[in-house]
RNA sequence: GGUGAGGUAGUCAAGUGGCCAACGACGGCGGACUGUAAAUCCGCUCCCUACGGGUUCAUAGGUUCGACUCCUAUCCUCACCA
């Protein structure tokens, strides 16, 4: 039983710190029905939780099945003073009441995952702003320059001469005092954020608390693009809030190499059953759309429900298999007549008429389904079906 | 505070008085091929009802017939020194 437990703990793990304490933390869970907290910390600053983030939250639940508290830590210390990443200076620090409202989204999104009664949401403001300047400080003085320099971040940064700011050297000291208030027995977090998680270890050392923070690092999840991390500010994500169809489009444009590690991360199925998949499809017996296929109606159904991501996959076979026209598309309406590449700018189809008039010359652009390729066209009275490139539609009804 | 280097399109990066709306690479977009995959190939890539016009090279002024290129001030980054 514990060796069960163990091994879905350990799945697709990038690196686990203090393995024993974990096994013993299941053990008295299960001998004498002992419960810890595994720590988790999560950046309240964008609203939208992504499949990036889901690979956090599966791998708590899974925690929450076997015996953990889960301290759902909400950086609303950090958030106020600004972008601990450094990579956007003029980025907004953000106000109380955005907090506020970005954290009731972030856990509701977040309870499609998580047991709401096995998790504590906690913010580290309430002992954070208590620290004092005085606290703050002796907090710092735990650690050496040098040693903050080791962080891969860092160290990259300064020999690349990107700025890095005084205070983003706070913020690793300040994480591993929330384990420290927090007395955390396990701490997950991807495995950007050694440097921070170890952080936690050293602190609870420092502050004498009695056992040191086990570590569990899960890696980063691939964008769609493959190769940068899943993140909004790159477009490259999959919401967890997306509608059903672009989810399901979303994780069938995936590579095959990728689908691979999406499998391993996003579903739920065992890895046996996924070893044999990935058998089927090497000697020929699965073609690898129709794997695919598979796990995105698995990822949307987890977020939506089976009969709609059904449904995303039937549009989707109508629109891409078959190249019909989707069912849904957005309308427009304008008085007199209107020039196309003005018309295809107001439809949000096109940035600007210089790009239109290029995808014109290209012939990317159709309206009810036939090339255009005069770019002064002026369209007239009617309802006409606008279309640039392969997914972009519109429906415009000239007055 | 001092000295030196630097700030060019989404990113990186050429350009050091007119040939510059600005080489190139990446990204992105359109097309072909496909499984809306990857790979590959072709084209496009500031804005504007456009063989023309407008606005750009950190910001604000100046010199010049003409400036991304020269001068001045300001802001920002980096390195060394303090």
């Amino acid at each position: 039983m514990i060796e069960e437990a163990l091994l879905e703990i350990k799945r697709g793990t990038a690196e686990i710190i203090d393995n024993e304490r974990i096994e013993k933390l299941l053990k008295a869970y299960f001998e004498d029905g002992k419960t810890y907290t595994v720590k988790a910390g999560f950046d309240p600053t964008a609203p939208d939780l992504h499949l990036g983030h889901t690979v956090l939250l599966q791998k708590l639940a899974t925690f929450q099945k076997y015996g953990a508290r889960i301290q759902f830590l909400i950086g609303s210390f950090t958030a106020t003073i600004g972008d601990p990443t450094g990579k956007n200076a003029t980025r907004k620090v953000l106000t109380q009441e955005d907090i506020v409202k970005n954290i009731e989204s972030y856990t509701t999104q977040a309870f499609k995952i998580l047991d709401k009664e096995k998790t504590d949401i906690v913010y580290n403001h309430e002992w954070l702003d208590a620290l004092g300047s005085a606290g703050m400080l002796q907090l710092a003085s735990n650690l050496t320059v040098a040693r903050m320099l080791e962080r891969d971040d860092f160290s990259k940064r300064y020999t690349s001469q990107t700025p890095i700011a005084v205070s983003e050297f706070m913020y690793p000291l300040l994480q591993g005092y929330d384990s420290v208030h927090l007395k955390s027995d396990i701490e997950i977090g991807g495995t950007d954020q050694k440097f921070n998680l170890l952080m936690g270890r050293q602190l609870q050392k420092s502050y004498e608390v009695k056992k040191q923070q086990a570590v569990l690092m899960m890696p980063i999840l691939e964008g769609l693009d493959g190769i940068q991390k899943m993140s909004k500010s790159l477009g490259n994500y999959i919401g967890v809030s997306d509608e059903p169809n672009d989810m399901f489009g979303k994780v069938l444009s995936i590579s095959d190499a990728l689908m691979w590690r999406y499998f391993e991360l996003l579903s739920t199925k065992s890895l046996d059953e996924i070893s044999d998949i990935k058998n089927g499809v090497q000697n020929g017996s699965l073609h690898p759309k129709k794997v695919k296929e598979e796990l995105a109606l698995e990822i949307t159904a987890r977020f939506h429900s089976l009969e709609e991501a059904q449904n995303a996959k039937a549009e989707f076979d109508k629109v891409h298999a078959k190249s019909q026209i989707p069912t849904d598309i957005e309308e427009f309406s304008c008085d007199g007549e209107i020039w196309i590449a003005k018309a295809l700018v107001d439809c949000n189809i096109e940035p600007s008429t210089s790009q239109a008039r290029r995808d014109i010359k290209q012939g990317g652009v159709k309206i009810n389904q036939e090339k255009v390729s005069d770019e002064k066209l002026e369209l007239t009275t009617g309802e006409y079906l606008l279309q640039v490139g392969k997914r972009k539609f519109a429906k415009l009804k000239v007055n």
